[in-house]
DNA sequence: CAGTATCCTCGAGGATACTG
DNA sequence: CAGTATCCTCGAGGATACTG
């Protein structure tokens, strides 16, 4: 099979993977939540080919989680901004960060602090009918008929 | 620069992304987070090539994520779990398909319940000492010196 | 059943120079 | 600065048959 045939699957996590589920996809992105908004830069910082960052620029913007801003003040200049839907992926990077710093990473690379207090924020999976916190063992899955 | 060099580069996502950040890895994780444990179902199932699977598996039994488990009573079967390190992957599974549920699919193909009330669960950023559900933009990122 | 062995293709992506 | 153009390599992974 190949593999492109995965965006084509009804399942949330095969057309999810097939945007994001690549080498380089996770990286660019998370330059993108550090504030990071324009092509050299990136291109410099993750050391990869110009022609990988073009091509990934586009994908994302094709699948509407980046959108490219032109500066009239500045003709050559041109910026990369997240959108809803890419800014929505930051749930998703929290839990990559918090997995590598308990399974892969000695000490922490970054810390994330919460503003206004200080302290730090956690990912938690959560029942909001009854108040609690969540493990899988909770949870049943439950798969539509035409679910892949 | 060599797509390899992620796995040394002091940062938990770069690193953890050597590891999952791979078209078909986290389709076989999920597999085993349906309660699959074998070979051929897998292989079958995703149609991908046996060897590339042979290779992921090796892999993931490398990094710690999975175990295998031999059966005394039936000599050529063959079992993978996954182990702690392996499990705590949830959460990171639960995101994407929340956020392929919101912004990729139509109809959810897999709708999770919680057992005991049968609500469904949700992933929040929380600070534990506020008690208050976080957004982006109220958090901070703190760099390591030595942070990649 | 859980692989291994073999062969093959094709495309991902590195390197580098160039451009409006 | 944000690309494009070009060239090249190498390895990922598909297909299929075989094995203890």
């Amino acid at each position: 099979m190949r593999h492109d045939s995965l965006a084509d699957k009804n399942c949330a996590v095969a057309r999810t993977w097939s945007i994001i589920g690549e080498r380089w996809t996770m990286l660019i992105l998370r330059e993108f939540f550090r504030g990071e908004h324009r092509f050299d830069p990136i291109a410099r910082k993750l050391g990869l080919g110009r022609s990988v960052l073009t091509d990934r620029l586009r994908m994302l913007v094709d699948e509407g989680i980046l959108e490219r801003r032109h500066y009239d003040s500045v003709p050559d200049r041109l910026d990369y901004h997240l959108t809803n839907k890419g800014e929505d992926l930051y749930t998703l990077l929290v839990a990559v960060i918090e997995w590598g710093d308990k399974w892969v990473v000695d000490e922490p690379p970054v810390t994330l602090t919460h503003k206004k207090c200080g302290h730090q924020p956690h990912l938690s999976l959560h029942c909001e009918h009854c108040e609690t916190e969540l493990t899988r063992r909770d949870i049943h899955a439950e798969f539509a008929p035409d679910a892949w």
